[in-house]
Formats: C-alpha cells, structure tokens, sequence
RNA sequence: GCGGUCGUGGCGAAGUGGUUAACGCACCGGAUUGUGGCUCCGGCAGGCGUGGGUUCAAAUCCCACCGGUCGCCCCA
C-alpha cells in the first residue's frame, strides 16, 4: 500500500465505531440529564486564540500546535484544546447577554497536537468536554467533576483515581509564586535543564518534574495550600464539601498543577489505576479558569471545565476488560436459489425495508449453501429462502437459524409476520 | 523532540546469507444439482515496510527513511 494514514491518525472501522457511538450516546445522555447543551466550534482557530489563553510558555504551544498559513497569509491552528475555543465562542456571540445563566455546554471534538505518537496519545485525539461559563458556585466545580465521573461510572469502570487541587486566585497564585522561586532558586544549579526554564517562565510547573521529583528541595517545597488566601481556602473546601456531600472520592495533590495558562482555583485530573495501562493514566484533566473570557474580550466571568480523551477511555475500558453491551446485528438475511428468485428478492427486501425490517442479502453470486454459510457469520438468526418452489406457491421459507426449523409465510403476509417476530 | 524495540499473504506466525519463502486461522470450491454451523479433500493469496549498499548469492548483514510499539518530556 501506498498512501497511508498520517502520522499520529487512525482510521475507525465499523466494528471500533460501534464503541464509539454508543459512548457518544450514552454520554449525551448524561448531559442531558445534567442539562449541558452541545456546542460545536470550527476545527481551526487564529493561532494568537491559543497563544494568549492557554499561554506562550506551555507545551502545547511552543511545540504541539499545527500551525499554519492559509492562502489568505493568516496564521492558522488545528485547535489542540476545546476550552479557548469555547470561551471565545462565547464572547463572540454575545452568550453572556444571554438571561439562561450560566451557560452548561458540551462537545464531542476532535483536538490535534503534533507530539510522537503513542498507544493513547494521538496527533489527532477526540475529546469529550464540558464547559460552564457564568457562575462561580463552588457547587458547579462539583457538579462538573462529578459530570465526568458519573460518564465513566455508567460505563463500567472502577479503577478511577480523582485528584484535585486548588491554584487560588491571582493574589493566592502570585504570592506563592514568589514563594516557589525564593526557595528554589538557591538550588538553581542542582535542577535539571527544564526545570531552569521553567523556573524563570512557569515556577508553578517545577512543581510536576518527574526528574527532580526526589530532589530534597523539591519534598521541602512550599505547598500552594499555604499560599491560599482566604477566599480561595474558603471556595476550595466548599467544592469539598460538595463533592463529599455526593459521595464523589478524592484524593488532594499539592503538586497538580495543570499545564495551561488560563487556569486558577480548582484544577483536577482523573486517572486510571487499571494494571497494564502503561505510562500514561490520565483520563481527563480540567479546572476553572475565572479570567479567560475577560482575557479574550469579554466581560468578566467566570468558567470551569474539563476535557476526556475518548481514545485513552477506551483503553481504560480494555484494561479494565469491560465490554460495551453492543447490539446491532441484523434481523433477516434473505438467500435466493436461482435467477428469478436472486431479481424477486431485491424487490422483496427494498420492500421490507421500506417497513422498518432490517434485512440484507448476498451479492457476491455465491451458491446458497455459501449465503447460509454467510448467514452464519453475519449472526443472523432467521433467514428468507426464496427459489423457484416458493415462487411458485407464492410464499417464503422461514428458516429459524437455531432450530433449523422452516416454516412457509405466504408472501402477502410477509412484513406482518415479520414485524410481529421482532418483538 | 530524545532513547529502546519491532515491521514476512487479510490476520497470526516460522525462516537469522544459498534450490520455485513453512504452517495455522480466515476466504473460495468440491464431497452434499435448493439449505448453514462438524469432517475430509482441493484452491486462492506474499517475494519479506520503503529506498540504497555489501555479496557470486539477502527476508536474513550494513545505512537511511517511513510506520508501529515501549519509555522520557508532557499531556487527553
């Protein structure tokens, strides 16, 4: 073969599709019974959308944007995250005019960033995410968190982990950034390359640094818990309480951090402890982020949400060996012995169709015992026999797959007689 | 972006320098002129990721590239 798939994307054929719309369904049906409406935005936004939301210093931008210049000279970008977007769907359509406040929403989108591909890490991901702009209630960061857990809940998982944590607001933020740089900054030297830059563009992100993890300056490090202003303390354990209040399990890590710029206050992630899920576990990740719609134009308000990788779900699935309960196979398979009955039966089935009977035939000229043998493979359990006897007698042979049974069904009651098996 | 590892018919998998590249599954046909799932028999299908090189000779050795996979960075 000659042209593949780029790097990094994949092809979804209908036995993997399956999965996928059965998620989508029942993941829209918790949306709606926690009323977040669906939005969808366009594939590709200014690129300065995500240099200014999720911010200059961040992977994502420096180095997993598919970045590009259209005909027009625009600086172009497959978004690699659903919130900046959003949000600024948000402001440019005015929704915060809207009286419905706050705004729930949902999507199901596909993200890009140009990273070396892995098991779970793709150049083309699918996400699922959740967006709530307009109230700063600590009881919607529960409702949100709670949102994705119930998704993956309903699916049959069990090996979750939720981990949160609180940035704080500005103040909170600044003054343990401070802190962070103060005590770092003396072992400078001893950390490892990143970690130098990050100390100078991003302190707070010194914190996730798997390398120097064991470093004692690191385990000494201040915690942003100290660091909480009043009001941040105070909106944090609220979002606790909620969460405990709905039996929702947590676990606290002063050192999640979230990579992205627009984030504050309440920053979570969940993980899959299945064995055998290799390197990666996060599941979805997400926060609040109070100043993003004001920092893209738009008046002050506030916002939390998350984002979840389809792809990596469905691996927690397989790790966890759950499997989708997937039934759609067909009703009837109709097998034709014989050249007047092969033409009779296509206007048979288009007839039945035409009544909301599913049916399909055979249409690679094989001999009937091969269509039943097709039959078989196609899981069906009752087959049409039509040759030329049956066009005779004007009826079909019923044939029952499990009991090798036949009966004959007079062809004027064919779609009655049908109608009433499939119940 | 860095490091390890892998790449043989539709799938799985032998072969590690030398006659026309095992085998299993799947598929097609026959035994059974119009009836399946079992059995038996037969058949279809690959020149070994791509491109160079070494050699009398390469799927087998070397190089580059592409792709998968694992780990790192980071995240979904």
């Amino acid at each position: 073969m000659k042209i593949k798939a780029p790097r990094g994307t994949m092809d979804i054929l209908p036995e993997q599709a399956k999965k996928w719309q059965y998620i989508e369904k029942q993941f829209k049906s918790i949306c709606q019974r926690y009323n977040y409406k669906e939005i969808r935005t366009p594939l590709f936004e200014h690129t300065e959308l995500f240099q200014r939301s999720v911010g200059d210093t961040t992977d994502i931008v420096q180095k997993e944007m598919y970045e590009f210049k259209d005909r027009g000279g625009r600086s172009i970008t497959l978004r690699p995250e659903g919130t900046a977007p959003v949000a600024r769907a948000y402001v440019e359509n005015k929704l915060y005019g809207d009286p419905k406040q706050p705004h729930k929403l949902f999507y199901f989108m596909q993200m890009f960033r140009y990273e070396r591909p892995q098991q779970g890490r793709m150049r083309q991901l699918n996400q699922f995410g959740v967006e709530v702009l307009g109230s700063k209630d600590p009881a919607i960061d529960a409702e949100v968190i709670d949102l994705a857990m119930t998704c993956y809940k309903e699916l049959g998982l069990t090996s979750l982990k939720l981990v949160i944590n609180s940035l704080g607001d500005e103040e909170s933020r600044a003054q343990y950034r401070k802190a962070l740089v103060e005590h770092f900054t003396p072992h400078k030297e001893e950390l490892c390359k990143d970690c130098q830059t990050r100390l100078e563009q991003n302190p707070l992100r010194v914190l996730d640094c798997k390398t120097d993890s064991e470093h004692p300056a690191m385990k000494k490090a201040p915690s942003i818990l100290d660091y909480l202003n009043e009001e941040s303390r105070s909106y944090f354990d609220k979002v606790k309480s909620y969460l405990t209040t709905i039996g929702v399990d947590y676990e606290v890590d002063p050192n999640l951090v979230r990579g992205l710029d627009y984030y504050n206050h309440t920053a979570f992630e969940i993980m899959s402890e299945a064995e055998g899920f290799g390197a990666i576990t996060t599941l979805a990740g997400g926060g609040r982020y109070n100043g993003l719609v004001e920092e893209l134009g738009g008046p002050s308000t506030p916002g939390i949400g998350f984002g979840m990788g389809i792809e990596r779900l469905l691996l927690a699935l397989e790790a966890e060996n759950i499997s989708l309960p997937l039934t759609n196979q067909l009703d009837y398979y109709m097998v034709t012995m014989g050249e007047r009955a092969d033409v009779e039966s296509f206007r048979i089935i288009h007839y039945l169709r035409k009544h909301g009977i599913q049916v399909d035939k055979d249409y690679q000229g094989r001999k009937p015992k091969a269509q039943f043998k097709a039959a078989n493979r196609l899981n069906v359990r009752y087959v049409l026999v039509l040759g030329d006897e049956e066009l005779d007698k004007e009826i079909i042979n019923l044939k029952d797959m499990e009991t090798g049974e036949q009966e004959e069904i007079p062809l004027t009651n064919l779609v009655q007689t049908l109608t009433l098996k499939e119940v």
